[in-house]
DNA sequence: TTGAAAGCGCTAACAG
DNA sequence: CTGTTAGCGCTTTCAA
């Protein structure tokens, strides 16, 4: 059978559906007496409003996108497991899409061109488009960007400082007396500004120990994942003269190339340390551990639902802003060995 | 500027909405002139459908929803990297959901009682819900259910035979001379289904080698996780009589039991051998890398959409059916040792 | 405080 | 092949 409608309910209760909707939505005032009357009504036939005709009407849909490359990297489905229920219990659903890091996806997506995905605003992790190509989109979209852009001052921006995290994490291998430190990730070009803040902080950890960054140590990588991580610690060990630590720009990096090493027959920490980025779940069961940087991601998620929904409800556009998120960093076996092991 | 709807199209192209609808939507034939008539005005707009309306007026949403217990569990975010795209294709937005397990939740979501989430159908990963409760849901919902509940006649069910699959992985074990094989996650109460399949499939395979089950071996678990893994594996090494391998439910517990055993000074797969279960990429980088049955997830995805997608379409209700899936085994270095490893 | 009625933008009977 | 028109179910302006 139909499902009750708004009207069903007015006729049954003897009002008009204007009070019904009034009722259901707490808007104007209403007699006790008459509230009453159409609660009851709203009981028995049970009664449930027809989203798509709401939002419709208010000319809204009640959803926000939330965007990440890759939906089966760690970082980011722990992330999503805190945007979710945020956004549920804000009243907004969460449309959900991957990206690949494909850019015309990604311009697609904000410049809200895909004709079938109705959503109010949108909370994006790029990872194809570059700071300019942000700028170039629909301007009435409400919008936080994830990661590492920065703000162009149309759309939030929600991340951790990656310069000083990168910064502490080279500086914890530096502390513990290694002095031919590998960078694993860096992409020097206009989509990798990720990679060159880390690689940033990287350089600055070496300055302020005042040591030389031997260049050859720095290795580029397309992506932040496991592959990409054994394949440049198996070229770095191949070298003559093999580092003895490793900051690697994410946790997969850094597991793919604590695989690579052992295979190799390393002992790490002792022949080789190595840093991570991330604090994914998995980083704590690997053997050894992964030290690594831990953002807040508590805070990130819920941070970016709110800017977001504030965006979404203000009348007239905010200025982007920049919002700071905390990290610290969690030694682990990989670089302490197992003596401190948990 | 408000956005050009399909009346503001007719009007430029000089014709009825009626007919431009059916331009958009290539519906009825139209005239050769007409329609380039009206592609010229579409263009000039850069008229794009308002959804709301256009499936207020269908009364469907084009959107399914997808629900799993933990999102950070990388079975489902590898299972949901298959299962969007194959929906955007189709043209279905995917709803994204997670449950923690929670029975009530579930229960919710099948009734659809939830107010603010609308979707024309939905693949549901149970937890919390067991078979029984499985029928007590709003009989109009077209449903998928993934996992090892199996179907009412009323919803489709797509997965693996848990049971064989769980034998071959028993059986590989004996197959390397182990005898004291531990399992490890069995849930005996309504909503362990799967993992009693998978005891089933252990006790199968002991059997068909003439072999005896020691039920201490048998270790309960709520959960298919970490820690659940290494507790259940401390719990089994403090033991006087400790197993030489252990069939894990999961690879997730597989992980944690590795982990575990490692932290004790056990070699892998020398003193215990592990296999898991789901093949999750985790376990092809882990030190040493997991044995596992591997699901066809990539079928599991398209499988469970495409059924969706049909019912949702048929006129009246279809029967539910099973939808088999395949798996296999694959044997790492956690059974197999180092010498193969790669 | 409540009713009547006009949309929101699109689809789809029903003519013609 | 195309126009007219009545909804889809809700919100909301305007009156009363």
């Amino acid at each position: 059978m139909r499902d009750p409608t708004l009207r069903d309910v007015a006729q049954l209760a003897g009002v008009s559906p204007r009070t019904v909707s009034n009722v259901v939505n707490g808007y104007a005032p209403v007699t006790e007496r008459t509230r009453r009357k159409v609660e009851q009504a709203l009981a028995q036939l049970d009664y449930r409003p027809n989203l798509l005709a709401r939002n419709l009407a208010r000319g809204r849909s009640g959803q926000i996108a939330v965007v990440v490359p890759y939906l089966d990297t760690p970082y980011f489905s722990e992330l999503l497991q805190g945007i979710i229920p945020r956004a549920r219990e804000r009243g907004y659903n969460v449309l959900i899409d991957q990206t690949d890091g494909d850019a015309a996806h990604e311009r697609e997506l904000i410049r809200r061109a895909a004709r079938a995905f109705p959503f109010d605003g949108m909370i994006l992790s790029p990872l194809g488009l570059d700071q300019a190509a942000l700028s170039d989109r629909d301007p009435d979209l409400p919008l936080v960007i994830l990661g590492e852009r920065s703000s162009d001052g149309t759309f939030d921006h929600v991340g951790i400082d990656d310069v000083s995290a990168s910064r502490d994490a080279t500086a914890h291998l530096i502390g513990l007396g290694r002095r031919r430190i590998a960078a694993i990730g860096d992409q020097p070009y206009a989509t990798g500004e990720a990679a060159q803040l880390r690689t940033r902080g990287y350089r600055i950890a070496h300055a302020d120990a005042g040591l030389d960054v031997d260049e050859s140590l720095i290795v580029r990588r397309p992506r932040f994942n496991r592959i990409d991580g054994a394949d440049a610690m198996r070229q770095l060990l191949a070298r003559p003269d093999p580092p003895d630590a490793a900051f690697c720009y994410s946790d997969l990096v850094a597991l793919g190339a604590l695989r690579a090493a052992l295979q190799a027959g390393l002992r790490v920490p002792e022949d080789i340390a190595l840093i991570g980025y991330d604090d994914i779940e998995e980083g704590r069961y690997s053997n050894p551990t992964i030290s690594t940087i831990s953002p807040d991601k508590a805070t990130i998620a819920a941070t970016a639902v709110d800017r977001l929904l504030q965006r979404i409800a203000a009348p007239t556009p905010l200025p982007g802003i920049e919002v700071p998120a905390g990290h610290r960093l969690i030694a682990r076996e990989s670089t302490l060995g197992r003596t401190s092991g948990g």
